[in-house]
RNA sequence: GCCGCGGUGGCGGAACUGGUAGACGCGUAGGUCUCAAAAACCUAUGAGGUUUAUCCUCAUGUGAGUUCGAUUCUCACCCGCGGCACCA
């Protein structure tokens, strides 16, 4: 390009995206552009105002990830668009940072985690600067600031005063390499989620969150927020609601009674066996001698092989249940139930493939309509040929087959017409259902119950880098909550990292001296640590006031601000993160802090960005790819740009690195059409002008405007592209060039993108030192009139083939008989209908003519 | 096994409520510029066919169905991904 001679200013007619970015980004930080939120929550309207958030991230010594990018960039667009839609945004930042990495990094090297996550966080913040995210930055917190987790630890000591963390005996899964509990959830595979170690059992006490006293409201309230139906379906099944029944069965010759819980009673004449889990009450009693066996069973040598089983079935790793899959295993107890439906007796065998925490622990056996009830009695069959276990098939499914069950295929669940049930016969399964849960609850041999597959909260933690749970104990070993006074209870620095199999924080001198010192000699602290899905259930709330240190956070902010409008998070948070932050806001609710049921109201989850080979990035894999290098070579617009190209926000996507060059090329053609429009001298205010750019642009608007809600970023950019081909086009051709205002509304549409670039070119156009910021505009509105086609282009089909188009001008669009005329009038069109008859004519106005020939 | 999501050119992906499949971008080929390369720009680009056209045939995982018309709706199946998993 030929410098203009006439320009007044010297423009860089090249794209220097390194320049741009780099003087814009100290321009917004000197005027604080977005950093009004918390002094404006009194002036918050509740129409317009909007809570955005993105799942705070864990600082990792690796820095900021293409995928936290992607979700980043999405909420920014979010923001600032609605920003511009003159809506109040919160848009706060913060950083889950205790955690398990910085400790192990800790135990490794001696490093303080305080210290590494202390440069992980200054890292994420330069990155996230870098790339425009327009975060409130004074709301920033971490959650391992003691101004933090002193109200973590009020949350703790609210949930023990109304008596919702409590301290339990509980077999817990250990991870001897992590040396902690961990909470089933970190479980994958019988293996630790972090280090891949073999999990064992421990029992140990630990503490409680009573989550399940809101079984019924977290399972409900999820009618009420607008989430993706497959995470609600997730939470519903995590939940695990299930209706049935409890029948009570009589012990032949002795006082006990066992009662099993099951959702199919129908089947119950066709049970011939009870299964006691190796854990239940009645099994651990007959090991004491505290049962009076009958006389017929030989005590001594059933409580020895009992003895043997549950030791074996206790020890066994999560991982040998996995991999022992299916197969049964189980001890004879010598007892007997009483079936009181067809007065058979049952025998009473312990196996684990029956839960000691799932209904009652014990179950009642089918082997004609269980799987599992049937291979257990396979196994029984097989290897003890003294006790057969009979199998009777009491429904009959669609295949008619009624003959004697000798096959697991024949097993079947969950359809069928009763057969040999008595008053059931001929009843289809659910019509039985009902109808013997009355039965059973009329002659006192059941009650109906409900149970839910919910565990209460495991919060103990045997590790350093968490919040302390508040609890002192007194020299009997009775728990006291530490005193208002003292919180923040500090975290102890004098520790060791290395792990011992206890919690390192006995090892701090400190700890101890602090609690001998303010509660008496004797006394001791807790030394575990709480789970950090703690810390990181209720940091939305605290975003609105995260100095406040008289409470957790002001009411009337919180009410200015809450509850969140649109939370984006990623999948992999759908379960626990968010059931965990329900259960907070319900019971702060309840407690009158807060006037709300549901924190979140509107959820959507990312992708994950894979790398160039469609692989998940992986260090190891060496596809990693690093934004600061994209950033370096072609922007922080140009990257922003590209991830929201890439596709459907959460769908999972591979990275490709020439696409990221022509998303560049898209960028630095729109800064050289701006800058060239400057710079012609025609440029000036000619009214705007009826051609097709100008209808494009409004077309254009209204497809971002309507696109971006929908989170649709990567058509409204294919649009932005669309009408910048025929500008460009135009430019080329010589033909009449846009007037300003459009110029300046296209630029306000890339804003919340490309925000560095936009806000360059509006300095360019109002070429005033006052100008404000492009950020701070009116989103551009369009015409609506002037967005319309004022011709459309139609097809004409014969026998539902294309076989020709027709243009019409858009008045005559509703003129059905000159349409057909002229759709039946084309060449192409004519010789298909020649010779043949024309049975049908169809026309739906704008957008096709159907002719049917014979 | 159960629950959920998905399958469209060489690639990422578009397609409103059933109405012209392949927008936009990448890649590729040819060209312009250049001593040359890169970059940039221009043209073409679903596959196949022939009479090279305002042409025809095929084509949205597979097979059927509904319809004038199906990527879109229904049924059956195949494949991939995610979650749960001996939950009575």
């Amino acid at each position: 390009m030929t410098k203009k001679q006439s320009a007044p200013a010297a423009i860089n007619t090249i794209y220097d995206h390194q320049a741009i970015e780099k003087k814009w980004q100290t321009v917004w930080e000197d005027q604080e552009l977005f950093q009004h939120s918390l002094k404006q929550y009194q002036q918050v309207e509740a129409a317009k105002k909007l809570y955005l958030l993105f799942a705070f991230a864990y600082p990792s010594g690796a820095g900021l990830h293409v995928g936290h990018v992607e979700s980043k960039t999405a909420l920014d667009i979010l923001a600032r668009y609605y920003r511009m839609q003159g809506q109040q945004v919160f848009f706060p930042v913060g950083w889950d940072a205790f955690g398990l990495p910085a400790e192990n990094y800790a135990i490794k090297t001696g490093v303080p985690p305080a210290k590494t996550t202390k440069k992980a966080i200054d890292t994420f913040r330069r990155q996230i600067k870098r790339l425009a995210i327009s975060y409130d930055w004074q709301t920033e917190l971490a959650t391992c600031h003691p101004g933090y987790y002193q109200w973590t630890q009020w949350l703790f000591l609210e949930l023990y005063k109304k008596g919702l963390a409590y301290q339990a005996k509980a077999p817990v899964n250990w991870c001897p390499s992590c040396q902690t509990v961990l909470a089933n959830e970190q479980v994958v595979e019988g293996a630790c989620e972090r280090c891949d170690s073999e999990v064992s059992q421990k029992e140990m006490k630990q503490w409680f969150f009573k989550i399940t006293d809101y079984q019924d409201e977290l399972l409900s309230g999820l009618d009420q927020v607008d989430w993706p139906e497959p995470t609600k379906q997730q939470q519903r099944h995590w939940i695990g609601k299930k209706q049935g029944i409890e029948i009570s069965y009589s012990v032949v010759d002795t006082q006990e009674e066992i009662v099993c819980f099951t959702t199919r009673p129908d089947t119950n004449f066709g049970a011939t066996f009870v299964v006691l889990a190796p854990e239940h009450q009645l099994v651990s009693q007959i090991i004491k001698g505290q049962v009076n066996l009958p006389e017929s069973v030989k005590a001594t040598a059933v409580i020895q092989q009992l003895r043997a089983y549950v030791k074996q079935a206790q020890k066994k790793t999560e991982l040998e249940r996995q991999t022992e899959g299916r197969k049964k295993s189980g001890v004879f107890t010598g007892l007997y139930a009483l079936n009181p439906l067809t007065n058979k007796k049952m025998p009473i065998w312990v196996s684990d493939f029956v839960l000691a925490g799932f209904g009652t622990g014990a179950v009642v056996g089918v082997p004609g309509h269980d799987q599992r009830d049937f291979e257990f009695v396979e196994f029984v069959n097989r290897s003890h040929p003294q006790q057969q276990i009979e199998v009777i098939r009491v429904v009959v499914g669609s295949d008619g087959d009624d003959s004697p069950i000798t096959q697991i295929e024949q097993v079947q669940e969950d359809h069928g017409t009763m057969i040999n049930s008595e008053f059931l016969n001929g009843l289809d399964i659910h019509q039985a259902i009902p109808k013997i849960m009355d039965y059973m609850e009329e002659h006192g041999l059941g009650k109906r119950v409900t149970i839910y597959k919910l565990r209460d909260w495991l919060i103990s933690r045997q590790r350093y880098w968490g919040t302390p749970i508040p609890i002192v104990y007194d020299p009997d070993g009775k728990p006291h909550p530490v005193k208002k006074e003292h919180l923040p209870w500090l975290l102890p620095t004098d520790v060791d990292f290395k792990p011992t199999g206890e919690s390192p924080l006995r090892s701090s001198k400190e700890f101890i001296q602090r609690t001998e010192k303010l509660y008496g000699k004797g006394w001791r602290p807790e030394f575990d640590t709480m789970d950090t899905f703690v810390d990181s259930s209720w940091y939305y709330l605290r975003y609105t006031d995260p100095r406040n240190q008289q409470e957790f956070a002001n009411p009337q902010r919180l009410k200015s601000w809450l509850p969140v409008d649109f939370y984006m998070i990623g999948p992999e948070h759908i379960v626990l993160h968010l059931l965990y932050s329900r259960f907070f806001t319900k019971f702060l609710r309840d407690q009158g802090y807060l006037d709300f049921d549901e924190p979140f109201l509107k959820m959507r989850h990312q992708g994950m960005i894979l790398g160039p080979d469609g692989k998940k990035m992986s260090k190891s894999k060496g596809n990693v790819i690093n934004p600061d290098k994209v950033v370096a070579e072609f922007g922080a617009d140009t990257l922003r740009v590209y991830e929201m190209f890439m596709g459907p926000l959460d769908a999972d996507k591979p990275w490709d690195a020439s696409s990221v060059r022509g998303v560049y090329r898209f960028l630095r053609r729109v800064y050289e059409l701006v800058i060239g429009h400057l710079n012609r001298a025609d440029q000036t205010s000619k009214p705007l002008s009826n051609g097709q750019v100008v209808q494009q642009l409004h077309q254009t608007i209204k497809k971002v405007t309507d696109d971006v809600p929908k989170l649709k970023f990567n058509t409204a950019i294919a649009a932005m592209m669309e009408f910048v081909n025929t500008w460009e086009a135009q430019v080329k051709d010589g033909s009449p060039a846009l007037d300003l205002t459009a110029v300046q509304n296209f630029v306000q549409l890339l804003a919340p993108f490309a925000p560095f670039l936009a806000e360059e070119l509006w300095h360019q156009i109002k070429a005033a030192k006052t100008a404000k910021s492009v950020h701070l505009t009116d989103w551009p509105s369009y015409d609506a009139t002037l967005a319309q086609q004022n011709q459309v282009t139609i097809g004409v089909q014969v026998n539902g083939k294309l076989r020709g188009e027709l243009t019409i001008d858009l008045e005559e669009k509703d003129h059905q008989k000159q349409v057909i005329a002229q759709a039946k009038d084309l060449s192409s069109v004519q010789k298909w209908l020649k010779d043949r008859q024309l049975v049908k004519e169809i026309y739906v106005p704008g957008k096709i003519v159907s002719l049917v020939v014979k």
